[in-house]
DNA sequence: CGCTCTTTTGAGTTACCTCAACCACGGTGG
DNA sequence: CCACCGTGGTTGAGGTAACTCAAAAGAGCG
């Protein structure tokens, strides 16, 4: 069961967030910043208030009660859930203009953790609760993140259910290279994250990964960069390899 | 990257809903009724007009034009996305009162199927809209469902992630006794769908499906029946070998 | 530079898959 | 009423992609 959500569509690659996924943020939400005027561009730029996490922190836990939503304005945060005995599935990772949090429970269902130093606004529910009911387009809004977020976790099912450990990759590079539109170098990627978090999001192990993207960069089809940067050789090659998505 | 989705939780076990799950379906919308009075309880259904498919019949294609959405109000829908060689994930099973086809794009992005005999009610785009925009509550509930959905939806990925063949047929099984609440014998549940579309479901092959089906009977877990029943000997074992959730 | 932590590489194992046969059931038609 | 057939499920035997365990090689840091 579980898990079917319906909900179509939008062509693929139509939009490039994911989670309640790229709410706008204002250029003028500065770090740091708290109440500001209203921004039409971003209702949410002056609720709460943003705070910065050194890299390898805890924003919350799964099981801890859940009073607040939050908002990434730059770096990555990690959200996994994990298994009694320890084996953890990496359910995303969040940048700039993703939210996490959102949800009508009590509790937390997964863990946030920074991957690098992250500015994270920090946002009571009781504060976007009444945003949703001021602005009813808000609430839409939201509802069209979530949706889209809801198509990622569609796709992320099938790449662990059927694809194989180098379509794992070649997809996961793939995503990380369409998310951030333009900035920097085209084809050139960051890649953050450790081994271990590109294996615990792929259903894989670190090994794998390693073995998986060693055979890439001898086939040239990516270069590994120093300070965790990945170049794209041959986008379309890896495209095929990715099979779809 | 995708998925993330944050929004947090609700405890478990709490919403027995997936999808956009489980929008209450008022006890007076009888099969094929279409335009009724309003309804508190449930404010769609005077909307569209109901249907009857029968069993493994096609409800909408991934990449169809996308302009309606559709609610299960009985018997039980697959819906599932492939992969250009044919390989098929299948994203969820849809009961009475989850919804299908929700999504702010052009196309849907899966496949719906009916298992069995299926009552659908089919709500044009536009009507939903206004009625969001009519009661801006039941835009908060399609909020909530959509998040429940997300919730399961990364359930589903620790399962498919990072659970063995024996612990992903035990948690659905589980998830499936679960999702009926009390109707019917406590303990037995109903499994309309071929042991194919459970590895689909699972990321397994049908014959890892029926391996540890039958270990699991011969382990005196589980009793199956005949008609596609199945009737749960020992809930705590299945539970302790799901490994949560 | 020495230390730690991460990544890579290697060797052997295994859970699950593939291929293939067999079986059980339900429908159909003679 | 029963032989036939088609479909779906089970069982078996062998193969393999990915895992585990282990060690070496980098990379980052004080």
């Amino acid at each position: 069961m579980s898990t079917h959500a319906a909900i179509a569509a939008h062509t693929h690659r139509a939009v490039p967030g994911y989670l309640v996924s790229a709410l706008a943020i204002s250029p003028n939400a500065g770090i740091g910043s708290a109440v500001q005027p209203r921004n039409p561009a971003d209702p949410l730029a002056s609720l709460g208030h943003s705070k910065v996490y050194e890299r390898e922190s805890t924003v919350f836990g799964e099981g801890d009660a859940a009073g607040s939503v939050f908002r990434v304005m730059s770096g990555m945060v990690r959200l996994y859930k994990m298994l009694p005995d320890g084996r953890r599935q990496i359910i995303g990772f969040l940048q700039a203009g993703d939210m996490m949090g959102l949800a009508f429970a009590a509790q937390y269902l997964y863990t946030a953790e920074t991957v690098t130093a992250t500015t994270i606004q920090r946002i009571p529910r009781l504060e976007l609760d009444a945003l949703m009911d001021a602005q009813p387009a808000f609430a839409r809004k939201l509802l069209s993140a979530t949706t889209s977020e809801l198509m990622a976790a569609q796709d992320q099912m099938v790449l662990l259910g059927r694809k194989t450990a180098a379509e794992k990759v070649a997809t996961f590079l793939l995503r990380l290279s369409d998310r951030k539109g333009g900035k920097g170098d085209e084809h050139t990627i960051d890649l953050p994250m450790g081994r271990s978090d590109i294996a615990d999001h792929l259903g894989l192990t670190t090994e794998t990964v390693s073995r998986t993207l060693t055979k890439l960069k001898s086939t040239r089809l990516i270069r590994i960069l120093v300070g965790g940067k990945l170049e794209l050789l041959d986008r379309d090659a890896l495209a095929d390899l990715a099979g779809g998505f």
